[in-house]
RNA sequence: GGGCCGCUAGCUCAAUUGGCAGAGCAGCUGACUCUUAAUCAGCAGGUUACAGGUUCGAUUCCUGUGCGGCUCACCA
């Protein structure tokens, strides 16, 4: 009697010509559904609403379709449920009501079967709301069996490489993604309405810039030249502000060429956006706005759960300079040690890690990284970072060594990270040399100055207001999720052997 | 890439000091006309990730490999 795998398929596969012996079709083409499972609940309710409620009350028939989730057999009656996008259904399918082929083949119905069926509503004894199936059609058969009802699948691996069979077996992985996707939808329409303009630039890239990740690189066969996947959509869109388009964004996959983590995802969402005439104070308004706004039309509360704390997103939200967030949280006033030396002495003096082969920038992003942003559960606006941190920012006025720029931080999530885009055509190009000084080696050959957009500052862009938002993290807040695979569909995995 | 942990039936998990590898769900046979983790009786299902080693004997101890998770590094 089969159990393994390999028996189960056989037996199905048997089960498959015994049907089209039958001349039943497994995989037939289409199936006219009237209602979703939780539209047919709501009609029910609607229906004992209107009339008298009453027990046992029927409604006019519905047709759904989906997955058979679960069979409860009891000799003449059965118990099915069903399973589509909206939820699940129970259906009530009595020997009596079929003829001779029909019981025939509910005998080979499987749990897993994609089925569709007509009947009438109704509540059981216990209240749950039914179907009282009329007819019933195989849509089609599974020769696969499913995870177990109860705990469903939790091995990670199976998981991501097989999302399909997570998708079917653990409904909240479901509703994670139909949360992804109303962010998605959500954000398109906050930009929208302040009238910002979607637009697609290339994802290959001739010079991989608007950001210091290493790239991943492809190759043009016909131009025979070498190519990068795109590591930020910063330089076209700030092209594009250039060219007159006011305010514009992109929501697209970028590429970053470095390690996996429950943060990091080789390929990721961005959304950046730019809006001529602005600086960085008007972006963190607009920015807190739309996460806001994005949350309370998405989860339909601004207070959301994460981890052990309860975030609240309602604006304003907390504003504290780098410098004062890194002396409060990290102990360490970094103006007062200007040189990489002088600061990872002090580093030292404290018991923290300060890597040798890093510089005075990537000290102060590692005391933000490792002492800071843990410690802003509430959204918090970190804002005004040294010049040498950030090349692509304009300088604050009257105060040399520092740009307008600002991170959003919340649950100690990363979620954006925005400036007052520096347009000066001059002073780029100085910023982008001073950057190409720090690479040696192998990492040099990938990087050059992005020449046609210092061309394009020289014709003059606006002063501009730049953000960028990392979705999948706004995801995880959103979502209540501690990696960022588990609001990637399909994450990269180590291909099996 | 480093460190730690994990990998046992299709799924979820057991297995005492190193001593016959077990259960629930799923599957198969049968009973059952309001069940919902249905119930009841019975049956079947294993290269314990892989390759070595120690041992009379290894799921268990050791080494290596693979894959995964966490973490560190990298990611302005």
């Amino acid at each position: 009697m089969p159990s393994r795998l390999d028996d189960i398929n056989e037996q199905r596969k048997k089960t498959l010509q015994r049907l089209r012996g039958l001349g039943i079709n497994p995989y037939p083409n289409r199936y006219p559904q009237t209602h979703t499972t939780q539209q047919a609940i709501a009609q029910l309710e609607e229906t004992e609403a209107r009339e008298t409620p009453q027990r046992g009350k029927e409604t006019e028939p519905v047709s759904v379709a989906g997955r058979i989730t679960a069979m409860r057999k009891m000799g003449k009656s059965s118990f099915l449920d069903v399973r589509d996008v909206s939820g699940k259904i129970q259906l009530l399918l009595q020997n009596s009501n079929f003829n001779k082929d029909q019981q025939e083949l509910f005998k080979d119905l499987d749990i897993g079967d994609i089925i569709g069926v007509e009947g009438k509503l109704l509540r059981t004894r216990t209240g749950e709301p039914t179907i009282a199936v009329g007819e019933f059609t195989l849509l089609s058969k599974s020769l696969q069996p499913l995870p177990e009802k109860w705990h469903g699948l939790s091995d990670t691996d199976k998981r991501y490489r097989q999302r399909y069979v997570d998708l079917i077996a653990n409904n909240e992985v479901k509703e994670v993604f139909k949360v992804r996707s109303r962010v998605i939808a959500s954000i398109r329409q906050f930009l929208d309405k302040r009238g910002f303009i979607e637009v697609e630039t290339p994802v290959l890239h001739s010079s991989a810039g608007g950001a210091l990740a290493a790239p991943f690189v492809t190759h043009h066969n016909a131009l025979d030249q070498d190519l990068y996947l795109r590591i930020a959509t910063e330089l076209h869109l700030k092209r594009l502000i250039v060219g007159g388009f006011d305010k514009v964004y992109e929501i697209g996959r970028v590429f970053r060429n470095e390690g996996i983590s429950t943060t990091h995802s080789p390929e990721y969402t961005l959304l950046e956006s730019y809006e001529a005439y602005a600086d960085y104070t008007d972006v963190m308004e607009m920015q807190e706005q739309m996460i806001y706004h994005i949350c309370k039309q998405v989860l339909g509360t601004a207070e959301i759960k994460y981890g052990n704390n309860t975030i609240d997103l309602k604006p304003p939200w907390q504003r504290i300079t780098l410098r004062d967030a890194v002396k409060e949280y990290g102990g360490i006033d970094y103006v007062s040690y200007p040189t990489a030396a002088g600061l990872r002495e002090k580093m030292r003096s404290l018991n923290m890690e300060a890597d040798t082969n890093k510089n005075w920038a990537k000290l102060v992003d590692e005391l933000l990284k490792t002492y800071v942003r843990p410690k802003l559960i509430q959204p918090t606006i970190v804002f005004d970072y040294p010049a040498s941190m950030s090349p692509l920012a304009k300088n604050k006025p009257g105060k040399e060594r520092v740009v307008e720029r600002f991170q959003a931080v919340a649950g100690g999530l990363e979620i954006d990270n925005a400036y007052s885009e520096l347009n000066d055509p001059i002073e780029q190009r100085e910023r982008f040399q001073e950057q190409m000084k720090d690479r040696h080696g192998d990492e040099e050959e990938q990087w050059t100055i992005d020449e046609d957009y210092l061309t394009a500052l020289e014709y003059g862009m606006p002063p501009t207001g730049g953000l960028g938002v990392g979705i999948d993290r706004l995801v995880m807040l959103l979502t209540n999720q501690q990696s960022i695979r588990e609001v990637i569909l399909f994450p990269q995995l180590r291909e099996k052997p």
